[in-house]
DNA sequence: TGACAAATCGTTGTGCACATCAGGCGGGGA
DNA sequence: TCCCCGCCTGATGTGCACAACGATTTGTCA
């Protein structure tokens, strides 16, 4: 946490502080059931008690912890059977991509999704559950940018964070195939750049709609064992 | 506010605050650009600053609100541009609620429908916007349980209360034909009733989308004279 | 030795005093 | 008369002390 904060202001440290913890609940930094402590989250951050308790009131409602009175704040179970209407929705929601204000990429994006793309090869050599999990929402914070509809990304992204642990708790108990993952994981990216280059934003998002589905039922099948 | 707190928990009664702040902000006894003030709502409520302006931050959140340091919470604009994008992501959203975990309807849920049914009869003899706002409420509220998946309820509340003032603001303004309007949700109500006696819950959805879709296009008209 | 009850500890929830900030009002000077 | 600077007011944001609550531990009695 260096403290650069240089013209920030204030909203944006707590936003950021929002995101902070709930990267580190998403990557099992927290994982279920771990308790957070207010005063020790506020002592870290440089800050007290009050402005820590919004940012977890609003971790609160987005399923991501739960605050009992007189217990503490728990970080919520990654349930597959409690996240499975979450996860249904996101798939249609992210079919809904290509069709509500989609956005025509730039070359930047372009070359961002490239980068992406060697990222992912890379993965296949040396890809570690965590690590494909930074990339994963790389991915997904720079595909978001293809929607211009700004409810519709908020949604997804709560979407998104609500659901994505559910991979790594599988994944780090070896129940997933890691190699195959990966693999699917770069055909998806590379079909995506294909569509893409035709400019045919409705094609991406059925793709990223089919995989998401796919994902989920591979994870249900592991979970069948 | 008669405070039978008989049972309730305190949780339940930050909620209760919290609906009953989004009624008044919905139905405009708060007008966008009012200010709240944190100290009144505290003493009316019954309670202190510090669980008010929880119950604020979760308005700010939905776009209810704004709260700005130094000047006060006011309420937001109704602007129908920028609430465009959230009016078409209701409109999918409410077409998936026949195809996502759709609960057929009991006998008292019949009896619900039909007792709304003859409120928006009613209406049309001796309807007020508001009085049409408060029954438009309730019954997304009771169709709102033909769906059981309980992330696409929350988007769905989300967004209906979102956009719900655009119409009452126009009404208001008698720039919305009352009478056909009216006319109009009272034939899809109907409509929506014979749907759900032949038990397709699809074509509910669908109903509802059309009319959402239509209600808007009305509105839109309506202000681009 | 077992079981029950009371106390203790740590946590979140609340209330209040103060800090911080934006806007408006008023006075003074050109 | 106009403009500008500084104060003043009222608002939200923050920090702290205390209340309320649940789990655990400890002590006592049968």
């Amino acid at each position: 946490m260096g403290d650069a904060d240089s013209g920030l202001t204030v909203k944006d440290r707590h936003a950021a502080v929002y995101i902070e913890l709930r990267q580190r609940i998403c990557l099992l930094d927290y994982p279920p059931g771990a308790q957070l402590s207010e005063i020790a989250l506020a002592g870290e951050f440089g800050t007290s008690r009050t402005p820590m308790r919004r940012v977890l009131a609003r971790l609160e409602e987005e399923g991501l912890v739960q605050s009992v009175h007189g217990v503490g704040t728990i970080v919520t179970d990654a349930d597959i059977t409690e996240l499975e209407q979450a996860y249904r929705l996101r798939v249609e929601l992210t079919g809904l991509t290509g069709q509500l204000d989609p956005v025509a990429p730039d070359t930047v994006f372009l070359t961002q999704l490239q980068g992406l793309i060697d990222r992912a090869a890379q993965m296949i050599v040396s890809g570690t559950p965590r690590s494909f999990t930074e990339l994963d929402m790389d991915v997904f914070q720079t595909l978001l940018h293809l929607t211009a509809n700004e409810p519709l990304r908020q949604v997804l992204e709560r979407l998104y964070y609500q659901t994505k642990r559910l991979w790594l708790v599988k994944a780090i108990k070896a129940e997933v195939d890691l190699q195959e993952e990966y693999g699917i994981f770069l055909h998806e990216l590379q079909a995506i750049r294909i569509a893409l280059e035709s400019g045919d934003l409705m094609a991406v998002a059925q793709i990223q709609r089919a995989h998401i589905s796919m994902s989920f039922n591979r994870l249900r099948k592991q979970s069948a064992i």
